[in-house]
DNA sequence: CGGCGGTCCTGTCAGC
DNA sequence: TGCTGACAGGACCGCC
């Protein structure tokens, strides 16, 4: 999926078209995403108008007038992308499409069905299930080193996991924990409380620092992820170790290995990565 | 309780 | 060419 930049990246693009515009048509052509789409979706959303769009961790949110948020998860290989007008025809796995009283339109597809959409209010929101249990983010002035140590100190488990854990940091997901413990020379499954002081103050700048190279570059297009655009983001040209087992270290020119870490594909190199 | 593995779903690609 | 299995950016759930 998306990992945070490629969300940012398109809630960026939302922003710069939605806000000030009234939904004037519901289409939902499919309901079984990850989760149900929300009773009533059609009745609750239309005539409304998009205030602001902002992201919590890996979810975009369309503020709309009368308190109500649309939540819009990309899972894994979810895209929102706006037309200017409504499409003649519709893709396969275009689940929902959004047509506002300009002819925008924004279509949510998404072949897996992991993403979602729901509805909540401004109110309920904070407390939300999806919500209530989030970390931090990481790209906050707030976040730092400090925070990164004391989520580091608390779990024995492998620090790739633990910095992937949207309870106790949220936005990276495999491709982006891959990139900054590379950046940062520590290897993947050393375990996180013995990652020391030094090593910590390293991965914290490069989480932000991988992370804001990803959003500079509109996200990172493997195969599907596009931006609200439709056009590819261009990051994945700048990944270091990600998708490059067999191949020579950019560093040592050792070769880059992969492994299995519950479920994930892990790559890294053994001599830069202690 | 923390941590890991299985699972949801479809598309793509490598290998036979 | 065509089939089969493995794997893909996430995250919930249940089991140990």
């Amino acid at each position: 999926m998306p990992e945070l930049p490629e969300v940012e990246t398109v809630c960026r693009g939302l922003a710069l078209h939605l806000p000030g515009k009234k939904i004037m048509q519901v289409i939902l052509r499919r309901k079984d995403l990850r989760l149900p789409l929300p009773l009533h979706m059609e009745k609750i959303l239309k005539g409304r108008v998009v205030q602001h769009i902002s992201r919590r961790a890996k979810y975009i949110l369309l503020h709309l007038d009368g308190g109500h948020v649309l939540i819009v998860h990309l899972g894994m290989s979810g895209a929102m992308v706006l037309k200017e007008r409504p499409p003649e025809t519709y893709r396969t796995h275009d689940h929902v499409a959004l047509i506002f009283k300009d002819g925008t339109t924004a279509i949510f597809h998404d072949p897996r069905r992991f993403g979602l959409m729901l509805l909540a209010t401004e109110k309920t929101l904070p407390s939300h299930k999806l919500f209530s249990h989030l970390g931090p983010e990481p790209l906050d002035k707030s976040w730092g080193v400090t925070q990164l140590c004391a989520i580091l100190q608390s779990s024995k488990a492998p620090v790739k996991s633990v910095i992937m854990d949207q309870q106790k940091l949220v936005g990276v997901g495999n491709i982006y924990a891959c990139e900054a413990l590379f950046l940062a020379g520590v290897h993947p499954t050393r375990p996180a409380n013995i990652v020391t002081k030094n090593e910590a103050t390293k991965l914290a700048k490069a989480i932000k620092q991988v992370l804001n190279a990803a959003i500079e570059s509109g996200g990172s297009t493997l195969r599907d992820y596009v931006r609200s655009s439709g056009d590819a983001g261009y990051f994945q040209h700048h990944f270091k170790v990600y998708g490059r087992q067999k191949l020579p270290c950019l560093i040592c020119k050792k070769t880059i290995l992969v492994i299995r870490q519950s479920g994930r594909s892990t790559f890294f190199c053994a001599h830069c990565q202690k």
